[in-house]
DNA sequence: GTGGCTTATTGACAATAATCAATCCACGAG
DNA sequence: CTCGTGGATTGATTATTGTCAATAAGCCAC
């Protein structure tokens, strides 16, 4: 079970850097750290829930979440976060109910920052509201380009540009890992997990070797003129 | 060709109505309205491609205009943009390139306020700062719903539920007339129009009558068994 | 009205993806 | 080590969706 503790100095630290907070006022940083508190969670647990009011404002700090959503007994993964960022900063700032759940995939630390104590210091500090101005902007784009993605591609396109996005990230060398289990990556990539392991027999052609979580892309440019990856869709900086 | 011309004074007070504008400082939206312009273009006119910088923020003071995506030879509409309210805040306020092409679908009135007039005054009016996120938050849920009702709804279900949402929309009554043609339609839906005929006959058990652009719906309750509409995807108001 | 255009519909077919069921495999507990 | 568990894979089948081709229907200009 998570134990609630106190907000130790190097947290502040790590959150100060931020974007979103490193432009404020101190008085009013330390209001929010005020309020806040951080909690450690074992895998698998449900954060918060679609429809909930939005309570906290969450940070990530170490581990990763998922952002998920279902209906009608079916689910799927809207996105993934991964230290140091927040999540649901557009439900907390509108004080509207969460549009997706969240669930810890792997052991997490998570600061939680009281809603209204965000909405106060947004409305008193204005290099805050500008901060979260270029927060939102990002998460909008974020989920264009993945909607683009998911209208304009076909399953097996959708995992070529996401090795080749990963291998980027990954550092670039023929062979990397996939750092969550492939159901999820199913889930993310809007298909099932059967379509999943088909999928990368599909690309077996253009140079892609699976073993277990290990991808080797034997000929990137071979993949890539099959997956012909956009930055307008596959580039998640801009 | 669209006419270039003043900006009457009628077009300022509907843009100053606007959640967006209407609560900076007067000065400051003056500043706006001297860079400004109107447009009158014609239907099918490609306003902004997608690639490009993002030299105006959009305002539709009257028509309608398509937000829409091509990769790879495909195309799809990522959304419809009606008046008045603006489009692309997002790329102007980042000054990163569109993310989407917008055209108009009918003859369409429509504001030009240059970029970095509105990233001027954005660091200058903290109100206009504040309106911007509040505008990009709910932008931010629009895409969120758009990319759960992909992602969890057949194109049957997100016919359903899109027929239920226009028929409230229309005021409720059991006929009422789409306003737009359907291959645009299908293109919303991510569907093909084949694939769109199709979806409306299979919609005829639960009382879904087709005419041409005019549509019944002789039992909504029926259709919504079949559709389970949720707040959390159908409601784009909240 | 007629001709020419675009959109909408329909049918036949192919491609894509989901479902169901049966293994296979890796991993941790005991 | 052996068992049990859950993820991953595979095969067979069905469901869904897209493609191609042909036709029908609506609309506008003349």
């Amino acid at each position: 079970m998570p134990i609630r503790m106190g907000l130790p100095e190097s947290v502040h630290r790590d959150i100060r850097e931020l974007h979103l907070f490193r432009d404020m006022a101190d008085a009013h940083f330390t209001d929010l750290m005020h309020g806040a508190y951080v909690q450690n969670f074992p895998p698998q647990i449900e954060l918060i829930s679609e429809g909930d009011t939005s309570d906290f404002l969450h940070i990530i700090l170490s581990g990763s979440v998922d952002l998920f959503s279902a209906w009608n007994k079916r689910e799927t993964s809207m996105a993934t976060v991964r230290p140091i960022s927040t999540f649901i900063l557009a439900a907390t700032i509108l004080d509207a109910p969460y549009l997706m759940s969240a669930r810890t995939l792997t052991k997490s630390r998570i600061a939680l920052i009281p809603s209204q104590d965000v909405r106060a210091v947004f409305d008193a500090d204005n290099s805050f509201a500008r901060a979260i101005v270029a927060e939102l902007a990002q998460c909008y784009r974020s989920m264009v380009k993945a909607q683009k993605d998911l209208k304009l591609r076909t399953s097996l396109e959708r995992l070529a540009n996401f090795l080749l996005r990963q291998r980027i990230q990954s550092g670039g060398s023929a062979t990397f890992e996939l750092d969550f289990e492939k159901r999820h990556l199913a889930a993310v990539l809007g298909m099932t997990p059967e379509n999943l392991s088909r999928a990368f027999k599909g690309l077996q052609p253009y140079g892609v070797e699976v073993d277990g979580m290990q991808i080797t892309i034997t000929d990137p440019g071979d993949l890539a003129s099959f997956a012909k990856p956009n930055p307008l869709i596959d580039d998640h900086s801009t």
